[in-house]
DNA sequence: CTTGTAATTTACCAACAGGTTAAATGTAAA
DNA sequence: TTTACATTTAACCTGTTGGTAAATTACAAG
């Protein structure tokens, strides 16, 4: 809901038929009526997803007569990648430790 | 809102708040009252905030007499950094080609 | 057993998210 | 110019979010 760029994207990202919409644009683009084809609702919900997803930046629509085919498009998703990726010295620094730990035990050595 | 992993994710890190709780906790546990020293917001919303983090799994707390210490855990941001991890071809791809774009303009060839 | 500190719970509110149906818009084609 | 198709807008409903203030729980120390 805070009106930042990277909090409306991470939101934007917070939904599986999003996140679904997001895989098939990833294939190329397409209409808005076969990105609804998979999913149960309507339409209308659908160029709601849609427009959530544009408003993050996530995705672009075009016009070719009365199709608005969509686009994917990549920097708000390499920006969150970013900030995610600020805490993977973190986690890959709790997996040395295990990795650590696990050779402590097989050499005998009491961890610390 | 929806109640799948990556999603309750997703949605805990699409609020400032929670981001920079999170960027706290990297640099190791602390307590409930100097997490939310730096906001003006009351306690209570912070209490909530970290709610938010622990149905996400982002942060555990513990008991330490009156204090509930957080730990910030990795497993979540993990998850979700691979799922952005997979379009990460993606845009690298994009920048190839606005690389070769670039190239192209150099060397005097008109780009397809 | 009273006082102070840490944190949570409860009750409440306004704003928003995600869905619906029905109506409107824009374009192509007959 | 009518018909059909693709998509959006409008109006509405329900549940959730993010905040508040006030009360409550839990513990430590005088």
């Amino acid at each position: 809901m805070p009106h930042d760029h990277l909090s409306t994207t991470f939101a934007a990202l917070a939904d599986p038929t999003r996140r679904a919409i997001l895989a098939r644009l990833a294939l190329g683009e397409t209409s808005v009526t076969e990105l609804a084809a998979p999913f149960e609702m309507s339409l209308p919900a659908v160029t709601k997803h849609l427009k959530v997803l544009q408003r993050a930046g996530l995705i672009t629509q075009g016009r070719q007569a009365q199709w608005r085919p969509c686009k994917l498009e990549a920097k708000p998703l390499q920006e969150a990648g970013s900030w995610i990726e600020q805490y993977r010295q973190f986690w890959e620094q709790r997996l040395d430790r295990l990795d650590e730990y696990l050779r402590d035990l097989q050499t005998g050595q009491k961890p610390g």
